[in-house]
This record gives C-alpha cells, structure tokens and sequence, in this order.
RNA sequence: GGCUAUGUAGCUCAGUUGGUUAGAGCACGGCACUCAUAAUGCCGGGGUCGGUGGUUCAAAUCCACCCAUAGCCA
C-alpha cells in the first residue's frame, strides 16, 4: 500500500473562490479519490493562505482585524469546496499555532545552516500610513518611456521592469503621498547556495513535467537570486525570531501550510505521525497540485528550503494551466469571473467537475470553458450516455422481475462485461498519470458500446415476446452490469452521481477492486432519475447574476478598496420625503409606520426602528431624507419600501436628518 | 524585448521515433428505433493540420522565419 500526500494550494484569504481555483482543487480531488479507491493510504490537506499586506489592507477597510478578516474567509471557502464535494481531510489556516511554530522553526533551521543573509536595502515608505511599500501600491512614471501612472515593478506600455524606486514622481496609492526613501535591513534565503541541489533534484524522475522542467532550466541560465523574506511591521503574518519589528514574508510561510495542516491532522487521526512522513528519507510520497504562476515557489524555493531546513521533498509537483471562458480571460464585465458560490446557485457541481475532467490532462495547457460545449457535453456524455443505461433498462427489471438481476449473463453480455473490465487498469493509469480527458473519453466509448449493445438486442421487443422472458432479463442485467462497471470508472469524478447510484443498484460503495466483479444474482432498487439536464437558461442566469449591477469608475490606479467611484455613490437614490402618517406598530416595541410622500415616487410605506427616539406624533410633517431604491423587503407588518436616515447608536440614541428649509418632496439628494 | 507553451473539422480535443485516402466526441443533415427525461443506433457532409520558405522519395510531424493567443522575466 502506498502513502501518499497530496496538496492543492493554498487559496487566499482575500476574496471567493471561483471557478479558476475549482480546476485544481477537483482535479486534486479526482486524482485523490482515485487513489484512495485503489486502497492506499491517501491524506489529502489544504489551507487558507491568509498573511500579508493586502489582507491587512483590505480588514482595515473593513473595519475589522485581520483575524475577523480570515475567518470569514475561511468559512466560506470551506463552504464552498465541501459543496463541489471537494474531499480535504483538513482544511487548516496558515494563520494557525501549527504554522507559527513550523515557519519560525524552519527560519531557525535555515539560519543555522547559514543560509539567511541580512543586509540594509532602500525601499520607498508612506510618511502618512506609516509603513514600507510593497511595489503594487506605488505608481509613478516609468523610467525608460516616461508613461505616466505606471506600476512600481513595471510597465505596460513599454514592457520594462524595473525597482520602484527608479519611478519618475512616485504616489503612494495608499494616501496619495510622496513615498520617501528609507533604509531598513532585510532578511534573504540564499538561494543559490541551493544550485547544485535544486539542478539535481528537479531531474528527479516523475518530479516536474517536461515543460516545467524546461522553464527550471530557464531560470538556473538566468541565475539564482537571494530571496527577500522578511518585512517590515506593520505586517499581517509571523515574527521572525530574535528580530524586532521584523516578520516572514508570506511566501515564506504559505507553502509551510501544507505541512501545519497535515500536523494539525495528525493531532485528530489516532496513528498519524508526522515525522514519518515530513523527515528526510520518508517513503511517502507527497505530491502538490499547482497552477502555472506559482511554479517559480514550488519548484525552487520550496523544495530548497525543506531540504536545507531538515524536510523530505516532494515527490512531484503537478502543474496545470489557467481557466478560460468562452475562449477569454475571466471578466467580470462579461460575467465569465464566476465565483464557486454562484455556480452552485444556479448548477450542479457534479457538471463541472466531469467537465473539468474531460478537459485536463497532464500538461501545462489552460483549458477553456465553453459554455456552450459545457452544455452539450454534460447532456451528451452523462445523461444521455451513461444514465440513460441505467435508464433504460431499469424499468424492465423493476416491472417484470421485481428487480431481480439474471442469476448468469448470455454469451453476448459476458464478453461485452469482460470487455470492460478489462478496461480497469487502462483506465487506472489514466487517472493515475492525470491524463483525465482521455480516460474520460476512453470511459465513454465504453457507454457507447453499452448503447450499441443494447440496440443490437432490443429488450423493448423481448418484453413483448412471449417465452423471451429469460433473454429480456439477461439483456437488462448485461446493461446494468455494464452500468455499474462505468459507475465505478467514473466513481472519482462524480461521486454525488456516483452515490446516488449505488444507492439505485443497491450494493456497497465501490472500491477500485469491485472492477472485477459483477452483481450477478442480485436485486436492484426502484430507479430515480440520476441526473437532470443541463439547461441553457441557467446558464445564461449564473452569467447574468455576475455581472457586476453597476459599473464603477474606480480606476486601476486607485487601488484603495475604500474608495468608491461617483457613479457607485450617485447608484442610491436619496430623495427628501415627508412624513404623512407615523404610527407605532403592534407587536414590535422599536418599529415606527412611516408613510411618507416623496413628490413624484408617490407614496411610500417604510418601517423605521426609531420608536425608542421619536415619539409618533412628533414626526407628522417632518422632512427626512430617504433611501428610495432600496429592495422593498418584507417584514412581519407588512413590505418596507425604502429606508430613513439617521445617525447614532440606537435606542434613544437616533438622530433623523433634516434637510434645510426650502427642499420639497421628491427632491434627488445628490 | 527575451524566453516558454499553444495554434489540426462549427466547438472541444487525439494524432506514437516523419510513411499508405488526417482521426474522435459534441454540433449539423438523412435514415432506423420508440425501452429510456427527444435519450439511443446506423449512414453522411465538413479540414490547403496558423502562414511562408526549406530538408526529404515522403512533413500535421524535422529546420528557419513570420503571425496569433496565453504565461513567465522572481
């Protein structure tokens, strides 16, 4: 039995997951529940990446810590992937005690090895935040075209790369203000020290693709850099050791995730030991799944760092490319920029993943989602081949053999059963070298022969056939024989489908082995539908529901997420009503009645909790300023159909605003 | 700009070390069937294999240059 490990990485906790990062995690998943139906020993780990400015940033405009921040994050994101059936033993934080004590460890270990160099660098800092300047949150003026308002590593005009400091009239885009230079000393892995290891152990056998390999041997030419992985307070992450003020790059302790989930697991499942899979030599295999823009982690630093920081490395590294749809970069203007929560809104998650399934394999390709394909596809091969087998052939079983299967196959059905069982280890080694396309094209040659099968012996003309009774049995159990056999294949690929009919065939979970053997004389369930059509409008609808509802004019150069853009703000509509009727509503001690004119809306009815501030009859006639394109909502009283404004912190603490003398209802405030 | 990958039928993709009329699925057209959520089966149309030039008896496959797309340049 094997041991095996395996990863996805680390998402970041600064925004929804969405269909980009489903790829990796379900082909993670695929891969990972194959190889737990082959009965290995299978952990499969993942974590929020959760440290770093932006995060810092993005609680603080919120109004949060960052830890409220990551929390959240973290619900959601776990959310999201138990609901696509994404099957992680342990979704951790890298925001965890597992990963303070692992990172900061493994920064000793590599000091000690005498692998971290320190030496003063000049970095550009924001007098007005206080604080040192990563290179995104600085602009100014490229300095070999002179375009203006370019980011501060480099331009997209010219193409050049360069050091924020050598910008032409540098802005913080943080507070508007001019950065100003200063010195503060770094902390730097010595990555070329690693060369002679890294060359070594990226020729591994099965340890990278050959395109990976080739864009290692691209960087080894250009030579290996010392890596910056300290900054400076204040910073969203893990001290580092015996230096004040001083913190770990979150690159440093984001790959250190994978092994404080594992450790954090380990403390759960009786028997786990840490050490023997992590310390050198181990012979469990660990592999990471990896989108392509984060190779240069996976390939260098991190195997550089485990091994001189004390660690086995990785066995392999898979590495996938990006998610196109409908041919383009995922946009939120045209509404491909779909996030996992607003696909399982509208469609079932086992689409996607067979989807995904048919479209990767084990090279560094992107892959495209046509939704059109998407539908036709998913309808074609899952309902219209696979279930319809089942479909078929369920109803002649049921009606007239009470579910009962034919104790022994005829001649025909044998061979075709033989046939695909004889599949098993083709299609184990499909999955197994991540060549899922192509097994899932393989698989569904095989429905295809089930279909051709099945009109070569026509049971609908069995069944009217007096005497044929035994052949029409026979027929229907080869089909469904066949049927649990495809179930079985495509078992890592949809298991909610899958599940559901092992449910309808009446037999335990399949396990990789049950490849060859058959039901035989058994007795089936009633059948229920397994799975329904993809429907083109609910498509069209998950598209339309991400679009964005209004477009905003903040630019890409104001990247502070506090702002807005005028037309955001000018998107509420604010009118100044009049208060016709206010009266205190049964059963709710806070909620006032407001009915309020507002000119040429006409009249509207809003619950307001201001009855702890106002008394009713004080409020006839005032003038108040009103949010008139609210989403009516509807409350135990009755539809509220905007909202009043009013400061303070409640109860008899709320204040109404009033506009001056001379405003008129129905006025826009603006 | 340098580098890497990709470019094959309307769509999504296979095409082993160059070798007979370039394949599949989906879509499309015709036929058959009616058990099945109009699903299934059979037959068929459809491609100067991104472009140009070269090597070779022979190129989708090798070489050069160009074009397009995506990414990397820490």
């Amino acid at each position: 039995m094997r041991r095996i490990l395996v990863t996805s990485a680390l998402p970041y906790a600064n925004g929804p997951i969405h269909i980009g990062h489903m790829v990796e995690h379900v082909q993670t998943d695929i891969w990972v529940r194959f190889q737990r139906l082959r009965g290995h020993e299978v952990w499969s780990v993942c974590a929020d990446d959760t440290h770093g400015t932006p995060i810092m940033l993005r609680a603080e405009a919120e109004g949060i810590t960052p830890e409220q921040l990551i929390e959240r994050m973290h619900a959601e994101h776990l959310r999201d992937f138990r609901d696509f059936g994404i099957s992680y033993d342990n979704y951790h934080s890298t925001h965890s005690p597992e990963n303070r004590e692992l990172s900061q460890d493994l920064y000793r270990r590599l000091d000690q090895a005498g692998l971290i160099s320190r030496r003063v660098i000049d970095q550009f800092y924001d007098p007005v935040r206080e604080m040192f300047l990563p290179d995104r949150y600085i602009r100014g003026s490229c300095p070999r075209c002179g375009t203006e308002d370019q980011y501060g590593d480099s331009c997209e005009n010219c193409g050049a790369t360069y050091s924020p400091t050598e910008l032409g009239n540098p802005v913080s885009v943080l507070s508007g203000a001019t950065p100003v230079r200063r010195e503060s000393e770094h902390h730097f892995f010595r990555l070329g020290e690693a060369e002679s290891f890294l060359r070594e152990w990226t020729t591994g056998k099965g340890r990278l693709q050959p395109e990976a390999a080739n864009k290692l041997d691209e960087w080894f030419d250009a030579g290996l850099r010392d890596w910056d992985i300290s900054r400076d307070a204040p910073y969203f992450g893990f001290e580092i050791p015996d230096a004040p003020g001083k913190f770990l790059y979150v690159w440093l302790d984001a790959p250190v995730g994978y092994m404080a989930s594992f450790r954090n697991l380990c403390e759960r499942e009786k028997g786990l030991d840490f050490d023997s899979w992590w310390a050198p030599g181990s012979d469990a295999e660990l592999y990471h799944f990896i989108g392509k823009d984060i190779l240069y982690f996976h390939a260098l630093f991190w195997p550089a760092t485990l091994h001189f920081g004390g660690y086995r490395t990785p066995t392999g590294v898979n590495v996938h490319g990006f998610l196109t749809v409908d041919g383009q970069k995922m946009s939120k203007s045209r509404g491909t920029f779909i996030t996992a929560r607003e696909y399982l809104n509208h469609l079932d998650p086992q689409y996607l993943r067979y989807y995904f399934a048919a479209k990767l394999n084990e090279h560094i390709e992107d892959i495209d989602l046509n939704l059109d394909d998407f539908v036709m596809r998913v309808n074609s091969n899952i309902v219209g081949k696979y279930v319809n087998i089942a479909s078929r052939s369920a109803g002649f079983i049921n009606k007239q053999f009470d579910g009962r299967l034919a104790d022994e196959l005829d001649a025909e059905g044998r061979q075709l059963l033989d046939r695909g069982q004889g599949l098993a280890e083709e299609i184990a080694e499909g999955y197994e070298t991540r060549r899922f396309g192509e097994t899932m094209r393989r698989i569904m040659d095989l429905a295809d022969e089930a279909n051709e099968y099945i009109n070569r012996n026509k049971p609908w003309e069995l069944a009217k056939q007096p005497g044929a009774e035994l052949r029409l049995q026979q027929v229907c159990s080869t089909n469904l024989e066949m049927f649990r056999l495809l179930t079985l294949y495509l078992k890592p690929v949809i298991p909610g489908i899958v599940e559901a009919a092992e449910q309808f065939l009446n037999i335990p979970a399949l396990n990789w082995a049950d490849a060859s053997r058959a039901m035989g004389a058994h007795t089936i369930a009633g059948y229920r539908h397994l799975a329904q059509r993809v429907e083109t409008d609910k498509v069209t609808a998950m598209v339309e529901a991400s679009r964005p509802k209004q477009t905003t004019d903040r630019t890409a150069k104001d990247a502070d997420p506090r702002h807005i853009g005028i037309e955001q703000f000018t998107d509420v509509d604010l009118r100044i009503a009049r208060i016709v009727v206010a009266e205190p509503v049964d059963g709710a001690d806070k909620l006032l009645r407001l009915q309020l004119d507002v000119g040429e809306l006409g009249e509207r009815q809003v619950f307001a909790g201001i009855k702890q501030a106002y008394p009713a009859e004080a409020l006839a006639d005032r003038l108040v300023v009103l949010v008139a394109n609210l989403a009516p909502r509807k409350m135990r009283f009755g539809v509220s159909e905007g909202m009043v404004l009013a400061a303070g912190p409640g109860g008899a603490e709320i204040f109404l605003l009033a506009p001056d003398s001379g405003a008129q209802p129905g006025m826009r405030v603006k």
